[in-house]
DNA sequence: GCCATGGATCGAAGAACGTCAAGATAGAAG
DNA sequence: CTTCTATCTTGACGTTCTTCGATCCATGGC
């Protein structure tokens, strides 16, 4: 896997720490909330799975529209949604837009809710 | 009959698929959501943080009021909200009342949330 | 140029959410 | 039993979210 050009760990202001090593503070609570808050509906969820389990490849939107039982602009709003959030970008092609997943993204969140392998009783 | 036989956790298995290794069903989807909403707040948050990072121990809500410039109701009610989600779990001794952390909530979202290791990652 | 198609944006209706003040409940101390 | 402290619950208010229909923009084909 190919490392971005920034080395420091704590680029983002609250990529590192995780939820289990310390208090979060205000700023970087407000950070992730966002995120998260991209995550709690069930259709940005089933949204963002249709496209990061398509790791290779990218997601037309004319392919995940049909796929729910709503309106074409609700979806479309959700995708933007997921987009701000940082969890998904998009490019036009032709006719077609094509979205795929930042896999970063996940990640970090991952790492943010992953207890530390060694927390708990230390002793 | 109220629970089916699906009462295996393996994060691999039938339980957490994750995200990115299939599209996510609309049953999971929402009940997944129900979890990210309760982390989509900064308030939560930094109550969720606050309790997680004492595994060992729990905090009482006489510490966790204090910390935020909010009513004592408003940080029952998160409380309540991230006890819903199966988040942390409380227990009243004596006056007090105090919150621990379920770690293995954590624990299958930050599973559902990353990439499988072995498969699919080919960044 | 004109029209058809795929997607995004706008504005509005209804539901859900975050917050507080006021009241209710549980235990401790007198 | 009464009172006090710590916490939860209730009801209400304003804000935000989800969804839709209608409309607009971009691209490709004629």
């Amino acid at each position: 896997m190919s490392k971005q050009e920034l080395e420091v760990v704590d680029q983002t202001g609250g990529c590192c720490p995780g939820l289990t090593s310390a208090p979060l503070d205000a700023e970087q609570a407000v950070d992730l909330a966002k995120v998260f808050k991209a995550l709690g509906d069930p259709v940005r969820l089933r949204l963002l799975s249709m496209i990061a389990s398509r790791d290779g490849g990218e997601v037309c939107v004319c392919e995940m529209t049909p796929a729910f039982e709503l309106s074409q602009p609700t979806i479309s709003h959700h995708l933007k949604l997921l987009r701000q959030a940082g969890l998904i970008d998009c490019e036009r092609r032709g006719t077609w837009v094509y979205y795929w997943a930042l896999p970063a993204a996940l990640d970090r969140l991952a790492s943010v809710l992953r207890a530390p392998l060694s927390a708990g009783a230390t002793t």
